[in-house]
DNA sequence: CGCAGAATTGATACATCTCAAGCTGGGTGG
DNA sequence: CCACCCAGCTTGAGATGTATCAATTCTGCG
């Protein structure tokens, strides 16, 4: 928690980007208000740490923009990330005291705070927050299930083709519907980072990305721009269903 | 689902086993009323499968006695455990109509079942119910995420002693609150569904039992009964802080 | 008794890790 | 403007942990 910190409003909740997916989606204008009385941002730069496990933690927060992981260290060094968070997630547990993971700003990164006491608060009065809270976590259950499979079953190349996967259909969401144009997306992980994503040596990543390369999966334009030229080929490489998972 | 579901019934919640720990705890009594009357037992034997994944679920529930799985499987069949359901674990989604894993009874087992649709509409008017289930739904991704770091970053011992250590952990704090005194317990597991547990080859998990045996970490009786002598030394071998994670 | 599922143990293969050396590109100070 | 520097990345060679394939051994049970 650094100096840099910067307080800075996005005018009202109605011009918020991620008003219509974080948890304050469901609530109606007078809910808004309540929560808009109570919200705070903050910014971290890249590479800072929002907190660390153990940490007294008295706010939850919604990532507005940028990205955010969940890790959690052993005593000898070995990281394994748990989550990674994309504008919208939500950060932080109501009825917990302490950061159960370290949290990190992995690119520039702004969170819309709520104290924990008011927010939880509000939470009893709001039901529309309380529900739209337990469909996110279910949701972030799933996707922890999902990459407990990865982790516990997938082999190198899979792996990566899958975090690849995730991020160029994410992209592609957004530009196109079709499946078959290209996808051309920034990594916003570092090998390193996505080494500790996948339960992977930063070597066998490099390793790997280099050898999806060679085979024409995947094209690199320096080191952190990917273009995908056929998803539904970076899609068999995932070892997944070939119909695709109900669950995004 | 087959005709060897048993229809049979604890005649009120209030004898339930479980009354005080599954997505009913909160309930007053007039809620627990309204769940009674919705709310019907089955029974599966041991081995059994409950459901399978992508099939239709019209039901969620509770299990009450017994233990089931959660296991992902791949096109080629590899397999991965993603969660283990024990007595007043919740099992299903409000609001979604397939299955997104296999689940199986290990052990015989009778879960407490709600048709989907009048949980979920009771759901709305009970927010006892919906903050009990939004509890267990962060307890259960911190048990994900837990696990996420066990299948990345652990050794084919320190995971056998993880699975062991919760199982022995759970069974003493039963019995005595003492850390150093004997423990003894069933393995509910055999050795292929830890070996899907813990994303190892059942082979591995064998010789790992074998080494915390000869090691002195363990004694067997027979294949499944388990003695530990020191939960220290167990614990020693999993990895994890010395201090114990303040998450169950 | 003998069979079948479960578990153990052995020998070998292989994927990933580890250690180590270079490479690359963008920023900085001389 | 160049040379240097450094974090991030790549590549290589060898070590190692776990998987794979295969043969026994246990154990409970009809």
């Amino acid at each position: 928690m650094s100096v840099h910190d910067l307080k800075i409003g996005h005018p009202n909740c109605g011009d918020c980007p991620i008003r219509h997916r974080a948890v304050c989606a469901r609530c109606e204008s007078d809910e808004l208000a309540k929560l808009d009385s109570i919200k705070y941002y903050r910014s971290f730069q890249a590479g800072q740490t929002v907190i660390w496990s153990g940490d007294r933690m008295d706010f939850v927060a919604s990532v507005v923009t940028g990205i955010a992981t969940l890790t959690q260290t052993m005593e000898d060094g070995r990281r394994q990330m748990v989550g990674l968070l994309l504008p919208s997630d939500f950060v932080g547990r109501p009825g917990r005291s302490q950061a159960a993971y370290d949290v990190t700003a992995t690119t520039d990164l702004v969170m819309c705070c709520f104290r924990k006491k008011p927010f939880e608060d509000l939470m009893g009065s709001t039901p529309h927050i309380a529900q739209r809270l337990l469909e996110m976590t279910l949701d972030e259950l799933d996707a922890a299930r999902e990459w407990m499979l990865l982790l516990g079953r997938k082999t190198a190349r899979e792996k990566i083709a899958s975090l690849l996967a995730i991020i160029a259909r994410r992209t592609a969401s957004l530009k196109t519907a079709g499946k078959t144009s290209d996808v051309k997306f920034d990594l916003p992980l570092t090998r390193e980072e996505m080494a500790d994503y996948l339960g992977l040596t930063l070597e066998t990543v490099s390793r790997q990305m280099s050898a999806l390369k060679r085979d024409g999966v995947i094209e690199l334009e320096g080191k952190r721009q990917i273009i995908v030229q056929s998803l539904d080929r970076l899609l068999e490489e995932t070892g997944d269903d070939s119909d695709g998972g109900f669950l995004v």
